[in-house]
Formats: structure tokens, sequence, C-alpha cells
DNA sequence: CCTACCGATCGGTAGG
DNA sequence: CCTACCGATCGGTAGG
């Protein structure tokens, strides 16, 4: 009778699409997500799916904000307990690798599966991805600033050089992982993200 | 008259095709190169393209194919002069960012581009870019055992260790250079990449 | 190499 | 949320 009961049930139904839309993006890509793929999976219309989104792109956009929560909530809540500066490095260095390694998606980190595709296609998605992307770079950054004043990190130390080292090897990690199977990667990515950590600054 | 003449054309065309079907492929990836999209660039009918191949798959072969060729001659070759072992090894990794740097091709690196699309997706098209990859990578194993025979690197030295390393720095920086456009990245992945070979085994 | 075509699927709309 | 439909494009084939 109220409105309240089918508003309810259009958000299950949305947060039911954009959980399968997720796990199928991480694997085909955010491109070969497609509307008549997804609703059949769920047993849907194609128009009743677009109904609640309207487009493919604003599909995408949800699409890539619904995978940044995910990623925060595996990555980061889990971290918040431990103090700020380098222990709460270490420890989210240690929950990214789980999270690579666990495969949060189907298809591997959905960033990294990402990031490739929407590289070299300017528009809304590409800065969506881009920003996630920058939004942890900073929380990382402030991270390691905080670790500096605490005098956890040589003074000298740049933020920048450290999350290119951390971010490869993540990168490099779901690689090994997905394409070679090769599961000796997760010890050498955590190895590289320590000594990325302990390394005196270079010139 | 002679049928030299149209196969020799026709393998010009051939060569025409996936010239611009590597460059399509780094933008648009594997999946998104189409026939149609190809065709209409080239000025070719679809059946016209398609009869060189046959199917599509056979066409993201030959493309895997030619791509591997380009890598292989820009990376390389401009090092098969200098020494054996940690020599050429530093060469390689110059001429490796240099062709990550100078985007042989639009969308960038080939292999870190397409190397995400087919993670997931079993199949010769997976099989053939694992292929590459595993050539290369054994080319660089056999180069380092080469620097630890010659004393050039600690008798611990671990060849995956190295590995891992360098590849995780291409790979972030072709990241940071075509998602967020920061060409400071060169310097840092060329720093990353020597202290992979400077430094000593760790436990 | 071409034209002419095939069935399937794409994103999306009309109208309810 | 549905059915019924749109034009465009997909990979591929027939026949020359």
């Amino acid at each position: 009778m109220s409105p309240r009961a089918s508003v309810a049930a259009a958000r299950q139904t949305r947060a039911a699409i954009l959980a399968h839309a997720v796990d199928l993006a991480s694997v085909e890509g955010l491109a070969g997500l497609t509307i008549g793929r997804l609703a059949t999976d769920l047993g849907i219309s194609k128009s009743g799916l677009l109904g609640h989104f309207g487009t493919k792109e604003s599909l995408q956009l949800a699409v890539v904000e619904r995978a940044a929560e995910i990623f925060w909530h595996k990555v980061w809540t889990p971290v918040t307990d431990t103090p700020p500066g380098l222990p709460r490095l270490r420890a989210v260095c240690d929950a990214w690798v789980d999270y690579v390694e666990r495969a949060a998606f189907p298809g591997g980190c959905f960033f990294v599966a990402t990031i490739g595709e929407v590289d070299d296609r300017p528009g809304p998605v590409r800065d969506a991805v881009r920003g996630c992307v920058v939004r942890w770079r900073r929380e990382l950054s402030w991270q390691i600033e905080l670790a500096v004043r605490a005098g956890e990190l040589s003074p000298e130390t740049d933020p920048q050089e450290i999350i290119f080292a951390l971010g490869a090897s993540i990168m490099m990690l779901n690689h090994e992982l997905r394409l070679h199977g090769d599961r000796t990667a997760v010890d050498r990515a955590r190895r590289a993200m320590s000594r990325a950590l302990d390394r005196p600054p270079s010139t």
C-alpha cells in the first residue's frame, strides 16, 4: 500500500543488480558488461534493469562506486584499529595483499583489472576510476606523512616513491596470480612492500 | 599475370591490417577490436579482411604475435650489442622504460594493456599472451643467471625476485603515465629497476 | 578482394 | 517492473 514497500524493494533490486554487475565487470570489463547478459543472469527484463540506471554509462559509474565501497571495506576498515603512521601502513599492506590474494571479485582486484581498460578512453567512467585511485593514494600519502612526523620514517622520505613501490607490487601480484597462477608471488609482494617501507630514501 | 604478384599483394594487405589492428587493440582491447571497425578504417570489406584470418580469434592471435615481434624489436634488438649479464640487463631496463614511455602503441604497452583483459578468459588468446610473457621472462632469467656466474650479482640472487621487481615497475609506470599523466614516474621506475639489480638478496 | 546476406545481440525507447 | 519494438552492429557465410 504505502510507497515505502516498493521503494525499499527497488533499492534491494538495485543492490542485487550492482552486486552481480561488479563481479561480472571484474571478469568481462566495464565495456564487456552488457545489459542483456546482466538482465538474463538476474531473471529480469532489460528495460526493468535499465530503469534503475537510465543508461549503460550510469550503470558503469554505479559499478565503479560500488567496487570502491567494497575495496575500502575490505582493505581500510579492518585497519582503522591499528595506530596511525607506520603500523597502520604495514597493516594496510597486509590487508591489501589479502584482498588481492583472496580475490574479492572473480576477476581479481576490480581496479587493477579496470585501469588498463579505461586508461585510454577519456570520459566520466575513466574520471571516476581515476578519482578512486587518487582518493586511495591520498590516504596512503597521509599515513606516510604521519609516519615521518612520528619519526617512524626518515624525514627525507618521498611519499610518491613509496606509493609507487606499493602500487607496483600489488599490480604485479594480481598479474602473477591470475595469468600465471604463481602463488609464491604473494610472499614476494609482501617482501617488496616491507622493503619499500623500510628502505632509507635514495637520492 | 604470375601468381607471385597477387600473393605479394595479399601479404602486404595482411601486414597493413595487422599494423592497424595492433594499434587499435592497444586502445580498445583484443575483444573491443571489431572486424567491421577495422575494415572501415582500412577501406576494405569485412569479408575481404576476414579472408586473411578466417575467424576473429585467428586475427587476435595474429595481433598478439605481431605485438610480440614489435616488442622484441624495440626492447631486445637494440641491446644485443651490449655484453651479456648485468650490463645487458641494465640496457634492457633502459630500453624497456623507453618503450613504455614513448608508447610504441597508442594505447601504451600492448601487453600491459592486454594482460588484464585476458587474465580471466581461458582460451588460445590467453595462452598466446602468456606464452609471450613467459618467453620474455626466460630471457631475463637467463641474463640474470649469466650475471650471477660472472660474479656481477650475488650467488644467492633469486631471479624471480628481480623479475618481479622489474615487471612491477613497468606495469606501474604504464599506469602512472596513462591514467595520471605523471611523467615523473619515468625516473621513479628507472630508480626502482636499478635498485632491484643492485640490491643484495634478502632472506 | 567484392556484394549481399544471415541470425544474434547490442543499447535504448514507447507505452503501459 | 513488463512486452514489444527500434536501428545499429556484431561475427560470419554464400557465391562469385
